[in-house]
DNA sequence: CATACTTGTGAAGCTGGGTTCACTCCATGC
DNA sequence: GCATGGAGTGAACCCAGCTTCACAAGTATG
């Protein structure tokens, strides 16, 4: 018996995995899946690209990974949004301007993670994240249908709908690029106008956009 | 000079051309863009992979050439319902239900063709033509807003929303696929509740879709 | 039928980029 | 120091699938 990691040696082995993450999640934000090759990231994370192999198993599983971490925590804040205080059309709102807002202060990282075209493999495992996220709007959605305060739909397909509408106002062809925050935030107003619309009497919308 | 084009072998190529293209398409409908490689589209047509280069110049050509026919029927018949009569909310409803509807009859090419994950330059020919079917939207839209029919509102960012809306409900992840048309006329509604709900006051709504 | 030209063929070539692997380097424990 | 085995390296490998090309086959003119 003559090895054993040390301490020191598992928060360098820790330390390197997170800077691939790191390279990997900014080389996206610059150019997309497309410019993100695993030699790329090697370098920007000060490794040869043999040693990415050392920490994940494939360039799908690096990536799925990165794209993970950034879903998952967009999900909890959506599902405290949820779970949190508020008539349902507040915490619609809420939900909408924490997405879309969000997504606008990384553009490029957002339109990566939410549209641009990539393998099969990643594809499925954004699928399931868009699933949650859905999951999480279908929530509010039944809340405000059982006290009343929405009209009888169903729940899932509009939060479908609604997750669908605002990634297509963030990202589709005709999606404006907002440059200042004063830009921003009247975006976020008119996509979030649009959601309650959507889901809510209108009488309800303008009380809660007000 | 011993040799000019007559009009049978024109006919013969035509006929090439037109097969090469309907291979293309059933092999699409099958199984996606990922399935439909030259040597499959070309033994689908009765002829070799080096023919297809006769009649396109490169695989992306062929497909946009199959995806735009594809647009171009769709975003023809939107423009004739924007164009058309009726009120504003009956052109909507008619629209959404002209679009989500053909696409449940062919779902399997409706999702190669509005998200599946395909090389940039068919995905730049593809956003090309979404940005199309918005702009029938937006037509309608903005007649509505003019009328005092829809609320005041920005009518490309509505239209942006609209079409994210059909198309995630469609081929999103929580995409029902109806198996009867009973079911699918009946999703056909709710998606166009929604769609009717998000751009008009819902008294109209609760009118125009009786 | 001879000639000139077009169309059809399909195996080989090419390419980009993920993955491997034989090797070196280094950390650990005695 | 030395033995052990993990960590790092990067050039070579590999693979899928589009594209090419030298050649064969077919078609129009005279």
């Amino acid at each position: 018996m003559a090895y054993r990691r040390s301490a020191r040696m598992q928060a360098r082995l820790d330390d390197n995995r997170r800077r691939i993450r790191e390279a990997a999640r900014r080389i996206i934000a610059r150019g997309g899946f497309r410019q993100a090759q695993m030699a790329a990231i090697a370098e920007a994370a000060g490794l040869s690209t043999g040693s990415l192999y050392r920490y994940f198993p494939s360039k799908a599983e690096l990536f799925i990974d990165v794209l993970g971490a950034a879903a998952e925590r967009e999900i909890q804040l959506l599902d405290a949004i949820a779970a949190g205080s508020g008539t349902p059309a507040e915490r619609l709102e809420a939900a909408v301007k924490s997405y879309v807002g969000r997504a606008l202060e990384g553009p490029h990282l957002a339109h990566a993670f939410m549209v641009e075209p990539v393998e099969p493999e990643l594809d499925s495992a954004r699928q399931q994240h868009r699933k949650r996220v859905a999951a999480a709007f279908a929530c509010i959605l039944e809340t405000g249908i059982a006290e009343g305060d929405f009209p009888e739909q169903d729940a899932g397909l509009s939060a479908a709908c609604l997750v669908g509408a605002m990634t297509e106002a963030l990202s589709g062809p005709t999606a404006e690029a907002p440059e200042t925050p004063a830009e921003r935030s009247a975006l976020v107003a008119r996509i979030s106008a649009f959601c309650l619309r959507a889901v809510a009497e209108t009488r309800h919308l303008m009380r809660a956009a007000g």
